[in-house]
Formats: C-alpha cells, structure tokens, sequence
DNA sequence: TACAAGTATAGACTATACTCTCATGTTGTA
DNA sequence: TACAACATGAGAGTATAGTCTATACTTGTA
C-alpha cells in the first residue's frame, strides 16, 4: 500500500508517517520495476510497527525505546538471546512505572483526605 | 532559603527553579525590608512542590497538569469541591495510564513466547 | 578590601516529536 | 487531455522542557 492508505489504517497523518520514516522507525520499499516513480510501497507490518508505535507512545516510551522494541521484534539481526533481553528490560521499565503510578495515587488519595478534613 | 540552598535541597539545577518559577509552578518572596538586593526567598512549601513536580514529571505528567495538581493543593482561591474534583481526574488518568501499562506487559510477554517458540 | 561565590534578568541554544509549507513530479478519472 | 488527488524531498516552524551564556550586581570570607 501507499503512505496515503496506510495513513488511514493507523490512523497516523502522512506527515507523521514520513517523520518516522525518516528516523528509521519503519521502512517502505520501493518497486524498482517502475521507472516512473519512487513511490514508497508498505505491507502489513508497517501497520503493525505503527499500532506498536502509537501504543507505547501512549504509554510514555520515547521513540528511542520504541526504536529498540521494534528491533527486538522484527530486526533478524539481533540474537534471540539479545531480543528477550531488551524485552525483559522494557518488562522491568514498566513495572517500575506501575510502582511510581501507584505511589501517586496514594499521595492523591492522602491529600484528598487532608482536603476534606480541612474542609470541616 | 535562597535559591542555591533549594537546589541543593532538591537535587535540582538553579537554571530548571527559574524556569519553574517563570513558568508559575513556584513562588519565592522578596523581602522588602532589604533595599541592596531583590534575591527571592523560599520556604519548606517550595521545597514540597519541587519535589512532587519531580516525582509527577517521572510518571508522565506534563508541566500543565503539574500545575493543576499543584493548583489542587496549595492555591486557596479553589473551593473544595473544585480541588477534589481536579485530584479525582488526576486518580482516574493514573489508572488509565496503569491499564494502558498493563497491556504493554502482557504485549511483550506475548512476544516473548513467540521469540522463544521461534527459536525452536 | 580583594575576590570567589552567589543572585538576577534576558536571551540564545538544545533535544524531542512532530507539523506544515513549498516546489515539483505522477497517477487516475471525467 | 485537463485536473484533482497523491507522491516526493527539503526545509521552516511549533510546543515542551529544559540548559547554558552573558552581563551586572551583592555578599561573605581570607
């Protein structure tokens, strides 16, 4: 599919697709059959790197992290032994996230208490 | 205390408490008695809000949503109801941000197994 | 009292992650 | 075949969150 198609899918605008094109998060590929132009073409996992993208963006990874999930994914050049290892780390950086979230939430919870008792 | 003795206090740069109280997440007080300086003064409080915007900016929070929480606690032109409601969006945009994380883990763990199972 | 250390303001610079514009060329349909 | 829609690359612009430099004044200690 084309950029346009695969802007539709993702939900991703063309510029943004073509930003992570650039910083070498996905890749397109070019059919060099046709002469008369240089079109990229990209298939379905494409999309999936994208969704991933999309996903532990929302989740507060940089796209420095993402880059090193996306590798550990789908890079063949990694061992498996150097994959599973990058996602235990991601593993251990989210559980240490869980940790610090629910530690908010209890200092939310404690300054909503002092709140309302101040409040009688 | 002056601003030097915050950031040791705080762990953090000079340059980052200016930027802070430019952008309004705290206030230090000039003494008006002393007429040869206009150093700004800051109290224990300060030293509290710094520490909360590090601990918020590590889990994800932006400067903006700092400032709310903040707001929340320590401005008292809010009314009850406002700063309870205010730490409630807070509560249930952790919990989402806790869900989101949780999803990622079983995502990777997922494709943990399909590493190893590949491998074989 | 010299001077190192501290303080203030203004503004330039950096990194990340887009977002948009421009110029130019290609493709598909009425 | 005209023309709207789509493709490309280069590069400028934006928002967030700092980070650093320059200039100038103040304070505390040998």
């Amino acid at each position: 599919m084309l950029i346009n198609e695969l802007s539709k899918r993702t939900g991703i605008t063309v510029h943004t697709i073509r930003f992570y094109e650039k910083s070498g998060l996905i890749k397109g590929k070019r059919n060099e059959q046709v002469k008369s132009n240089n079109y990229f073409h990209y298939d379905d996992e494409t999309v999936e790197k994208l969704e991933l993208i999309r996903d532990a963006k929302s989740i507060g990874f940089t796209l420095s992290e993402i880059r090193q999930l996306i590798d550990a994914w789908y890079n063949n050049k990694l061992t498996v032994e150097k994959k599973l290892a990058i996602l235990d780390q991601k593993l251990l950086a989210i559980d240490e996230r869980i940790k610090q979230l629910k530690g908010m939430k209890k200092l939310i919870s404690k300054f909503k208490g002092d709140i309302a008792a101040e409040a009688c």
